[in-house]
DNA sequence: TCCGTTTTCAAACTATTGTTTGAATTGTCC
DNA sequence: GGACAATTCAAACAATAGTTTGAAAACGGA
């Protein structure tokens, strides 16, 4: 492995990155990814084999880079009250509210994956999803200590969704009718009442 | 308006929301609506002046379905406790889940746009959401009856959110390692277990 | 039945897609 | 420095996309 060959690799991961949260797989093509990298048509083929190549790439280092991101905080997580940890989780899952970083980017990439999954990030989800689930799983149980797993997995899932409906729909409900508000005041603010709710939701019950 | 017309017209408009609310817009080919609905390639161009023009009006259908689905059901939550009303709204949000029925397809095409939404949608949103989305507001003040009103969208938001992560997801959330059950009595308990903790959620919070 | 309009049809057209090609260039090691 | 492999490049390729075309068929009112 040659130093210079690793520069346009590079190059084409980061272009392609970008261009697939975007746009998604379908709604990127190979010309757009080499005119952003400015590298040449072949080289996709030539590092990668092929667009399919380059995105199972892709998927494979936001995945990493999402669980990892996580994984970080799990640490401190235990140290905190539960009701802090949860708030510092709902608090990372809004980020791409606010930041147009890396791990937002990583994030938009698996809410295209989450309306038509390729076989690609299905395999990879069911060999990698365990650590980042077990995560909310393991907050919930601190909520939820006599529910079943069944439950628990509800209510991580549940967890997630209170987050995602934010980000994913980050740019319709910027604009009118709802105008919401995407400074880090406002961000901050949802990300209390979310915790408040969620806390509040949990708080009594039963499983 | 003669009467052979409107058939192909309706063929067209059936094979495309179905494989519009499978695949989506980018992934969906004229040529594969027109193999569904078995009528020629250029129908689609003839009735509604090209692929753009077929997908505002499957849009408009949709959009006009899912709404008066819910409005159905407006004068009867008025009639209910807020508990059982919400109960109720939760239990056809998860509709999906099990049926794959007109309904089940609308939501779906919505949660294509959610990723990507396209011009037409954008405008459509803009002019038609408000109905739907009073409803969910309208509900939400029933617990939240001193709060303002940016705190009331939210909270409308963060319901569809709870409900919609299931319904997005629910290929992979049917698959491991989660393995959920999309049976009746299962998507029943489903949407108790989520009631539940919505309504303690929002029980006591000041808002 | 006849005429004018509406609707259907097979085929071709243009644009864009991902990929391949083979030569030219660059880099590496003896 | 020279030989060999690794990498880059412009160009072309095959497949598919949405759309257009012009003739044929079906229709509806006289």
């Amino acid at each position: 492995m040659t130093r210079p060959s690793e520069v346009t690799r590079e190059r084409i991961m980061k272009a392609a990155e970008r261009l697939f949260a975007e746009r998604g797989y379908d709604g990127t093509s190979v010309r757009a990814i080499v005119a952003r990298a400015r590298v040449n048509q072949a080289a996709i083929n030539y590092h990668f084999e092929g667009k399919d190549g380059l995105y199972r790439e892709v998927l494979r280092a936001a995945f990493q880079g999402l669980t990892e991101h996580q994984l970080a905080h799990a640490a401190e997580a235990r140290a905190m009250s539960r009701e802090e940890a949860l708030a510092a989780f709902i608090r990372r899952q809004l980020r791409p509210l606010l930041a147009r970083d890396e791990a937002s980017r990583h994030i938009r990439i698996f809410n295209w994956e989450s309306v038509r999954p390729t076989p690609v990030f299905r395999k990879l989800l069911s060999e990698e999803a365990a650590p980042f689930m077990g995560l909310a799983t393991d907050l919930m149980r601190r909520f939820l200590p006599d529910a079943d797993h069944r439950t628990l997995t509800v209510a991580a899932i549940w967890l997630l969704g209170q987050c995602s409906v934010f980000v994913r729909n980050r740019e319709q409900l910027a604009g009118p009718p709802v105008q919401l508000s995407l400074e880090e005041a406002a961000v901050e603010w949802l990300a209390q009442t979310i915790s408040r709710w969620t806390i509040l939701g949990l708080g009594r019950a039963a499983g």
